[in-house]
DNA sequence: TGAATGATGCGCT
DNA sequence: GCGCATCATTCAT
């Protein structure tokens, strides 16, 4: 893959409303320079948490040790462990001091499949990066990770080649709070989405 | 020091 | 649709 695909999105893509930057992330490439390779992949569903103000953010209660990255400034890589097994990526957006991020639902790969932990090299399968858990997962992404930065290190986000994308909308998943939101984003097109979207386009399909 | 809980995924029904 | 695995974090004693 050319190299103008890994160029590294800067800090100001990051520095602005979440909302903005969820919708915008839907069709880049999430990209993870390992010493043992290159990982990327599409991203096509993502979730907006937005300040103190959104119940469902993780900063609604204020700044605690865990947070505290989302309070930092934006372009660092928020991810935090749940359910006693799962990891989830988030993108910390807008000014310091304002704890927002965007959390990566879903991705297809589309670079170092083979090195994607529960891959197959022979068969494209849509379902390797559907989930957050299973993206973390997948691209071995742990607290080790948390508070690196997205803009000159080895986890980033790029442009992807062709990006002409519909971005559908809609409520988003697992929470229970702030349920009426449509803060969830996600690639109309692809097979990869979790949850609402896949089921709908599986009837449509039947 | 302890109990509740969760931005999930999987298998079973 | 439901139960559950499994544990860091948080908040209440």
């Amino acid at each position: 893959m050319p190299e103008s695909h890994h160029r590294t999105l800067p800090r100001s893509f990051y520095d602005r409303p979440t909302l903005d930057v969820a919708a915008d992330l839907i069709g880049k490439q999430i990209v993870f320079n390992r010493s043992d390779g290159r990982l990327a992949a599409r991203i096509v569903e993502v979730e907006a948490y937005v300040g103190q103000d959104d119940p469902a953010c993780h900063a609604a209660r204020g700044q605690t040790k865990r947070n505290a990255v989302m309070f930092g400034r934006p372009g660092h890589a928020y991810i935090y462990f749940i359910y006693g097994m799962h990891h989830c990526l988030n993108f910390v957006t807008e000014r310091e001091g304002f704890p927002a991020a965007v959390l990566v639902r879903a991705a297809e790969p589309s670079e170092g499949e083979n090195l994607m932990r529960g891959s197959a090299i022979d068969k494209f399968r849509p379902e390797l990066l559907r989930g957050p858990g299973k993206f973390c997962r997948a691209f071995d992404l742990t607290r080790e990770q948390n508070g690196v930065d997205l803009c000159g290190g080895c986890l980033f986000v790029a442009e992807s080649p062709l990006s002409t994308v519909r971005v559908g909308r809609s409520t988003r998943i697992g929470i229970r709070t702030g349920v009426d939101l449509l803060w969830r984003f996600y690639d109309e097109e692809s097979p990869a989405v979790s949850g609402p979207n896949r089921i709908l386009r599986a009837k449509e399909l039947q």
